[in-house]
Order: structure tokens, then C-alpha cells, then sequence
DNA sequence: CGGCGGCTTGAGGTTGGTCAAGGCATGTGG
DNA sequence: CCACATGCCTTGACCAACCTCAAGCCGCCG
């Protein structure tokens, strides 16, 4: 911990951090956690596009806190596609919740230039076992991982493709304002349109059309990379979103 | 807990129920822990054939911890699909990891009779917070059920429906070899091929046509809702699956 | 200026859904 | 004990949806 390069134990610094701020969203944090998360992120990385960060197969024994930027968590499968389950932002943990394997189950690449902090995974254990608030939140992501994977299995498996895009969208606009990174309607797409097919099982050239389908309908209106949802409520209903299981915070319990 | 109609204190009995194998599977329990245990699995219910366990948008305040028999966790699309996320068995926690959630976002349904332990979530919460090895235990089964989920979305999104259908009998033949309820080559499918369909996103008559062609090939066999799997090598090629995604017990730390 | 990545559009072919009919096993009530 | 209903499996024909391949375009960056 000493001679980290950008000292962050003042708690002013700290809790502007998006992973701090999404802990301080789901439960109290006392000084104690707060320097205790200091400590743990001190050592700040710097990831470019395109650089693989975990490769599917190779064991791994740091996790990656992101600051800023994006990654997508992806597999390759032996047909020759890819299928991305997850779009990683800043506040999210890379490497989380599949760290309790001993080899990674997929990989994840960096999707333009990344701000991280390495965490050797034994001092993230430790923390876990030391706080047990924090600890607590974090099977609440877990969970909350669960349920948007989940989510994602309905889009792909069930979904008529114009639905699925509607869905992903709103996804997108929810997290992203979440975390301060959207305007209230719009929000810059960090995938490309093939990308955005691999998200949602379509080919690249049907992505188009989707978007194409959805701007003629008058729900969405794009600029370059930018995305504006111009009636919400419509592609809430065409696109079956319940913004619920997005919740930042788990139900309150008197005793917990 | 007294005059709980079936006393289950003598560990004799308790160490024998598939959940609290599972639980001993991936992380070492002490008498203490079998005793809470215990008492939390005092309450025993029936839940008959077809019988809804969860509904979706609704509170609930209970888990259900599963003895034997199967259920379904699903979702009903406004295009009047389904979408089937998981087979629970038995071991498995109803209502977990999602009781995070005020509001459920899926239903759950049972196929067949089923013997289930009723538990109040503050009870269970309690026991959490009260004994770190199992609220550690289930940080990773949370996990768990995420790589699942997420192995699942590769399938509806990525994989060919032949390729969909070998990697969904290749799972539930090892997540039932693992809980005792199979032989070595061979289960009891619980589902119909339409439930099948709307677990990897196929038609029912369309998993015949599949199902079919696995038997034409030479890869499996089925007598009724019995499946045997012949040539497991192939299947596992065909259908890209690697069981690590479900292994049982977490990685070791020597710390933890 | 030239190359590259991504967007857009089109034509054509396969896949897999839908609808429908028939068969078989099981279970139930008369 | 038989008649009937029910649920599931099986098969076929048809057709729309979506993928693949391909070409051209634009904007950006070296």
C-alpha cells in the first residue's frame, strides 16, 4: 500500500469513486470500510482499446475495479460467433462474481480506453471476511448479476428481435444514467452494431434494420454513436423493460 | 421451532438432506452450523403437481429449501412465450439468489410432487449474518447460479439448436449425477419437449426434430422420459460443454 | 490521400416457427 | 371393463424470418 502512486485515504477522494458510490447506494458505510476500500484501491491501471483483460481458460488471481470506460464480458464459441453477456461499466468489478472459479469462464476485453484498479483477489477476500457489511453488498450484486443475466436469457431466447433491441436500450439508458453517464433520454452506445448483435443473438445487418424499424416508428433517434429515446413508454411495453430488476439496492431488512 | 412435526436435530439426519450436502460439498461445517441448520429446516411442506410456488410481481417472505423433486423458474412474455431460466432440484433454494428483490421477477412452478422446507427470509437472513461460513457458501452459490445463467444465454443467443439441445442434456445429466438422482449415462427428463423448447428457445415439435437427429447420429437414446447418453465425447464437442461451470465447490483459499 | 472500420442496403436461400393431423399411453368415470 | 378424455410425442407442409454474402458509402485517422 505504500507507494501508491495517487494516494487516496482522504475520504473526500474516495467515495467519488463509481465503485464506492454504488457500495454507499446499497448499504452504510462507517470510516472504517471507507479507508479499508482506500487501501484496496490504490493501485490505478490503465487499459487501451481492444486490450484483453481476462482471456476465457487462464486461471487469475487479480480482479479489476473499473473507474472509468467500458468491457465487454464475452465467450467464443466454436461456430465461429460470439456472445456477450454483459456489458461492463465503470462501478462494476471485472473478474466479479466469476472470480470463485479457478479458471476464467469468459473473457473480457476493453472497449476503448479503461481507467482500473488491480486488486490482488486475497486482499478482496480479506476485506470480505473483515467487513462484513461489505461483504453483505456484495452477494447482493452477485444476485443482482444473476437477475440481469437472466433477463438476458428471456431477450435471446424468447424475444422477437425488435423487442430484444427495445430492451436493450432501455437497459442501457438505466445503467448508464445510474451511474451519471447518460443524459435523461440519451445516451452514447458504446458498441458497435455488430456488437450490439452479439448482445443480443442478431446478425449485424439485422441490428440495422432493427434500428432502422425502431426510428421509423418514431421511438428512437440516433446521431452517430448517440442514442435518444424519444417515447419511453412505448418502448418500455414493445420491449417488455421493468426497470425493477436494475435496483441499485436491495429491500430493506430492520435487521440486517 | 418446538413442535416442529418432524425433529431433525440428530446430525445423523440433518447431514443427509441434499441441501446441506451441497452445503458441506463446497465448505467444511461445524456442529454448530448443523444445528442452526436444523432448526431452520424444521418446517416441512408438500407442494403437489403444477403447484405455483412463486408468481411474478408478487411479495413474498418465504424460501423454500428443496428436498425432492423439480420445479421451474420462468418467465411469461407478453408474445405469450415462456422463457424457462432454471431447473431447480433438489439442494436448490427457491426464491435464492433473487430474495434480494422486493418484488419477484420470476415464477416459480413445481413439475411433479415435491418435498420443500419452508423458511422465513429474516430467518434465513439471521442465520447469514450469525455464521460466516454459509453466507460465504452462498456468495457462492449466487455465483454459481450467475455462470449458469450466463452459459445459458450463450446457448439461446450463439448456439445452433442441435448444438443448444446436446449442452442442455449434457447439464442436467451432471447437475443430477451430482445430487445422486442419475445413473452414469442415464436420467429422467422431468420436462416435456416443449418444456425443453422453452428452456433453449426451440418449438416443441422442433425438439422432436432435434432430438431425433441426436438419435439418428448415434448420440443418444431415450426410452420414454428416460435419456441415455451414448457417446458422451461427442456430445460434449457438439454441444461445447465443459462441466467446470458447474462444479460444486469454490476454489481454495488457504485464508478463508 | 488512402485505408480502415463501421454503417447501409439489397438479393437469395436456409432455418426453424406455425398449424394441423394422427398416434400412443395413461388415467378416469360410467 | 370399456369408453372416452387428456397430454404428449411424432410427422408433414408451408411460409416468414433472419442469416449470409456482397457491394457501396461515409467519416476518421494515420
Amino acid at each position: 500500500m505504500i507507494g501508491a502512486s495517487v494516494p487516496m485515504s482522504a475520504s473526500g477522494v474516495i467515495d467519488r469513486h463509481p465503485f464506492v458510490a454504488k457500495l454507499i447506494q446499497s448499504i452504510q458505510l462507517d470510516e472504517a470500510d471507507l479507508a479499508a476500500l482506500s487501501g484496496l484501491l490504490s493501485h490505478k491501471i490503465v487499459a487501451r482499446k481492444a486490450k484483453d483483460i481476462i482471456v476465457e481458460g487462464y486461471e487469475y488471481k487479480v480482479l479489476h475495479v473499473v473507474e472509468s470506460g467500458y468491457a465487454i464480458r464475452y465467450k467464443l464459441l466454436h461456430n465461429g460467433k460470439r456472445q456477450i453477456m454483459n456489458v461492463i461499466m465503470p462501478g462494476d468489478i471485472i473478474g466479479f462474481p466469476a472470480c470463485f472459479y479457478e479458471h476464467a469462464v469468459f473473457s473480457v476485453t476493453a472497449i476503448g480506453e479503461m481507467n482500473l484498479h488491480r486488486v490482488p483477489l486475497d486482499d478482496f477476500a480479506d476485506l470480505c471476511l473483515a467487513r462484513a457489511r461489505i461483504a453483505t453488498a456484495l452477494l447482493w450484486f452477485a444476485a443482482r448479476e444473476a437477475a440481469i443475466y437472466a433477463e438476458h436469457i428471456a431477450d435471446a431466447g424468447r424475444r422477437a428481435p425488435i423487442e430484444r433491441l427495445a430492451h436493450f436500450i432501455l437497459e442501457m439508458l438505466t445503467r448508464l444514467r445510474a451511474i451519471g453517464a447518460a443524459a435523461e433520454h440519451s445516451f452514447v452506445m458504446p458498441l458497435s452494431q455488430e456488437g450490439i448483435g452479439d448482445v443480443i443473438g442478431l446478425s449485424g445487418p439485422h441490428v440495422n434494420r432493427m434500428l432502422a424499424e425502431l426510428k421509423s416508428e418514431g421511438l428512437i433517434a440516433t446521431n452517430g454513436p448517440e442514442v435518444t429515446v424519444l417515447d419511453r413508454a412505448a418502448l418500455q411495453i414493445l420491449g417488455e423493460f421493468h426497470p425493477s430488476y436494475l435496483a441499485r439496492a436491495p429491500i430493506h431488512r430492520t435487521k440486517a
